[in-house]
DNA sequence: TGTACATCAGTGAACGCGCGTTCACTGATGTAC
DNA sequence: TGTACATCAGTGAACGCGCGTTCACTGATGTAC
């Protein structure tokens, strides 16, 4: 059988998550084919042993990147939290701090991504859109939201992850580190205004 | 003297406008000078006689919408208005709209390229910078923000900067309508909290 | 007023480069006997 | 155990297309006399 199948399955894998960091960090429209493979120790011509196409390994990528980031987020909400800190503020925390602006490619795919969903492929868009309900439920179990279970009622969780996505895309955006801590801080400081009212 | 001045004057406005609502409906990376020069009724070899260079465009189109765009939202907002309505709720409504979010082309430039300006040029990113300290003056000016007074407090304006923009930003990512309307929904209740804390 | 000329905004063909994609080939690994 | 062969992940040259940029040319307008 000549090279064994788990050599390649290894390489794929070191693609996929080479891709995954890479349209965290430059975004999908930036991802160049060759770049990939050899950031990822390959040439460009293996690429199409691997992915049927570009956009094939766009959207692997973004699924492994949201796959991972949304879990890691998550669990370091619950690990990290200090004594007397509420859920709503640690599971914030996460995301509104300079380390996770200034390393895109390693975090919240959301965050990374939410500006050009809407110029990406259908499918792109999609699994933005579960990550966006994922984190509306993270931030209404973080709140044990029983405010929130009534249908009708306007709940405030999803303009918490407006405001968290909102808020990290900003801070990358400025050109002044002192703004983006500002914002990080207001917006912070704007959602924990919420810590009474969801609950 | 040939041709007058004031008709190639127009011709370049004309390729500026386009341009400048192109780039906030498909982003800056997608604008091809082809393009934009069919759509303001040219063809593309005229184009080096208006501008020096794609990028050179690209900044003044985004000077034209940040100037043009940054005034309409604030206007918009004074003139609106129902009675008993707050002035920040006025100025949140202007942003958080289907009709604002289903017409990017025409709307907020920071709203439209908050999440590619990381990517941007650096005169790109610091055009999209002052539209942010701009909108955060809006806010506090909204609320009469006596309490943001004060150097060291953390006043929650710029998070509401976070939360407009990231709620506009997500709700044309999203693939679902229903969705889109309970950002802006959920988005705008959240800052409405902030009537209070603000006066 | 009329005619010849100069100016220059705009045209459209062409160039060069980057990038996604294809493909003939290589050479390391595993199998058959 | 050793030798010949088959498999196939990966290589690197090449193709084709799109797009930013250049440039020789056109033709409408205004000026000079």
């Amino acid at each position: 059988m000549g090279f064994s199948q788990a050599q390649k399955a290894e390489s794929k894998q070191r693609v996929l998550e080479t891709a995954s960091r890479m349209i965290r960090e430059d975004g999908i429209d930036a991802l160049g084919v060759a770049d990939c493979m050899r950031s990822a120790g390959l040439t460009h011509g293996a690429f199409y042993g691997h992915f049927a196409s570009r956009d094939a390994l766009i959207l692997e990528a973004l699924e492994h990147a949201v796959g991972q980031s949304e879990k890691r987020m998550a669990l370091r909400a619950t690990q990290g939290p200090k004594a007397g800190e509420s859920a709503l503020k640690a599971y914030s925390g996460v995301f509104l701090n300079e380390r996770h602006v200034k390393n895109a490619g390693a975090g919240c795919a959301l965050c990374a991504l939410a500006g050009e969903a809407r110029h990406a492929s259908p499918e792109v868009r999609t699994v933005l859109t579960d990550y966006v309900r994922k984190m509306e439920s993270r931030i209404v179990q973080a709140a044990h939201a029983a405010a929130g279970s009534s249908e009708d009622r306007v709940g405030t969780a999803l303009g918490i992850v407006a405001t968290l996505v909102g808020a990290v895309t900003l801070a990358r955006a400025v050109d002044s580190d002192k703004l983006a801590k500002s914002i990080l801080a207001s917006s912070l400081a704007l959602i924990l205004t919420q810590d009474a009212a969801l609950q």
